[in-house]
RNA sequence: GGCUAGGUAGCUCAGCUGGUUAGAGCACGUGACUCAUAAUCACGGGGUCGGGGGUUCGAGUCCCCCCCUCGCCA
């Protein structure tokens, strides 16, 4: 048994999540994290909300709440909706509590004792009015350039030029619009990459198992122009980790916070100490995930995440525990997802298109939406979401070859034997080629989950459920029953038997279903089937069981063309 | 403009370091079956592997040029 850490990227605070986050990572973290614990391993899965920086605020504000209740509110949003996808998190934690308070200035505080944190003055626009400096892109104003009137502080969208937000003529905040702006001196704290540079290559030159997108995107940042980049990792905020060394207060750092994408990563560690909170374990029980002095050695910690979340996750985070000289657990696998475009176009957040995860689970289950998302993963490259494929997928892979397969099987049993697994007959040459069969195709089916092969797996999976029809097709019970009702026996018992098998080979990809499966042959053995021979000979003779509601029902053209028109637009 | 990844049957995609008649699922056609959610199973039609050169006994698979899509960056 071994012990794995899985993280998912951690989902920002402001606002529902479309599928296309979610594919990217939460799903096929999840669906790693059940597969591991369904092959017996110890898993720690860890996931939360990104609490902190100005969208944050500015959200809070529109809203009118305080940034605190706000971040409160849609965290449960958030964490509902995840349990609302059966996603198996042991803890769903925020970036904003005092554990991770406490972790990002124990972090500061170190790196500053290593000699890798540098204070630089710069000068900044502040908004009186607003009574806050703006970062780059919240000021507005006439691009000199192109004399484009929306330009933005850091880059004019209409010429692309690189911008400063000093060189826009009549410059106002684009928070409150008050051009009642001055330019001042502030202080900041930079972590100096430049000198952890060689350390971080070297660690990357050693993952040769990560996937090319993730060690190219990697390698791009170390390498393109000057080179990996010091990077400012405070910000003139109130919303966020208050900048202390440590315990100690930082002489000069008073008023200012962290940079959300110093803490955001932290929060990985700070979530796990959250889970043992809420379950009153002690220091030790989160320590021996992450703390290699203290049993973290034999930790396996596989991350998942978009692409663009790539370089903070190869270079920014691991720099921070390098530089903190500690011996914290890197992450040893990094998948990474491509993006998943809506019906010709991007998801887009801002601008609300797409299906969003309330909408989705508001028109259909979980196990529907988590198999087509996960059996098209993005993985090699973009993929695309569109209503027809969805309608097709479902369809045919759930309710046609999975779901019948269920019904037709206990249907018949029930109405020919009776409501148990019937005693007669004996398994015979087909009974032994289609357990050989499996065998071999579970043996492939747990290599590829293993190996993160999400849309592979599902492939795999479905032709698994595919020699289940072929043997019922091929073995015909409904007409040896006539002649020979023990040989009917005992196809009907493999038949049963097949059903509780895929109830845990499915469950990683649909546990809804899988758990209805289970249930209606009234077992609660999920033990993995490494002895298919032995897997298909467990439940015994007489042990009752009983007809499931059908598991999927089908998507009508009229409902898919109904939601077509329904999300094509703007969500309101 | 630079960089990444792609462009393979109508659709969604597999094809590791080059090697027998290019594969899967869906869709389509024919047949079988009737236990089942008009489900299932078998068989079949269909592709000059974006275009053009080149290397090789042999290239979807390597090299060069061009075209197109997507993303990142400047």
């Amino acid at each position: 048994m071994a012990r794995i850490l899985i993280t998912s990227a951690i989902p920002y605070i402001n606002g529902i999540k479309h599928l296309g986050n979610l594919v990217g990572s939460q799903l096929p973290a999840d669906l790693y994290a059940r597969f591991c614990r369904a092959q017996g391993h110890e898993v720690m899965f860890i996931c939360a909300t990104d609490e902190h920086g100005t969208p944050a605020e500015l959200a809070a504000a529109k809203a009118g709440k305080p940034v605190e209740d706000y971040c409160a509110e849609m965290h449960q949003v958030q964490k509902d909706l995840a349990a609302g996808f059966r996603l198996s998190f042991d803890h769903f934690g925020r970036s904003s509590s005092q554990r991770n308070h406490k972790l990002t200035q124990h972090f500061a505080g170190k790196l500053a004792e290593n000699g890798l944190i540098e204070e630089v003055s710069e000068k900044q626009v502040f908004s009186i009015d607003d009574n806050r400096f703006l970062p780059d892109r919240y000021i507005t104003g006439t691009c000199p350039n192109c004399g484009y009137t929306a330009a933005r502080g850091d880059q004019c969208e209409n010429c692309t030029k690189q911008l400063d937000p000093t060189d826009l003529i009549d410059a106002r905040s684009s928070i409150s619009g008050s051009k009642n702006l001055e330019v001042r001196e502030t202080k900041h704290l930079y972590l100096k990459q430049r000198a952890l540079r060689d350390r971080l290559e070297a660690w990357i030159d050693s993952k040769t198992d990560w996937p090319i997108l993730t060690t190219s995107i990697a390698k791009k940042w170390l390498n393109d122009g000057d080179g990996l980049q010091d990077r400012g990792i405070t910000r003139d905020l109130h919303w966020g980790v208050p900048v202390k060394k440590g315990d100690a207060d930082w002489p000069g750092m008073e008023g200012k916070v962290f940079y959300v994408w110093f803490d955001a990563p932290i929060e990985y560690i700070a979530c796990t100490a959250e889970w043992a909170d809420a379950h009153a374990k002690p220091e030790s029980a989160w320590e021996r995930w992450w703390r290699t002095d203290k049993g973290a050695s034999d930790v396996r910690y596989v991350q998942f995440m978009g692409k663009d979340n790539v370089p903070f996750h190869t270079l920014s985070f691991p720099a921070t525990i390098m530089g903190s000289g500690e011996p914290w657990k890197l992450v040893d696998y990094i998948k990474s997802f491509n993006y998943l475009n809506y019906d010709g176009g991007q998801f887009s957040t801002s601008q609300g298109r797409g299906v969003f995860m309330d909408q989705a689970l508001s028109i259909l289950p979980a196990d529907y939406w988590r198999w087509w998302l996960l059996s098209h993963a993005p993985e090699s490259s973009d993929s695309e979401f569109t209503w027809e494929n969805f309608q097709v997928s479902v369809n045919k892979d759930l309710a046609d070859v999975l779901g019948n397969l269920v019904s037709r099987v206990t249907k018949f049993a029930t109405s020919k034997f009776g409501a148990t697994i019937p005693p007669g007959g004996e398994f015979g040459p087909m009974e032994a080629a289609l357990i050989a069969d499996l065998g071999s195709r579970i043996s492939a089916y747990a290599d590829l989950m293993h190996a993160m092969e999400v849309r592979k797996a599902a492939a795999e999976l479905r032709a698994i459920w595919v020699i289940g029809n072929e043997y019922l097709q091929a073995s015909a019970p409904w007409t040896v029953v006539k002649t020979d009702p023990n040989r009917a026996e005992a196809i009907v018992r493999l038949a049963l038997n097949l059903i509780r098998v895929y109830a845990i080979l499915s469950r990683p990809f649909i546990p809804t279903a899988a758990e209805a499966m289970m249930s209606a042959l009234n077992s609660d053995d999920w033990t993995w089937p490494d002895d298919i021979s032995v897997a298909m000979r467990k439940l015994p003779e007489g042990h009752a069981f009983s007809v499931p509601e059908n598991l999927f029902r089908k998507i009508t053209d009229e409902e898919r063309l109904d939601w077509q028109t329904r999300f094509s637009g703007v969500r309101t």
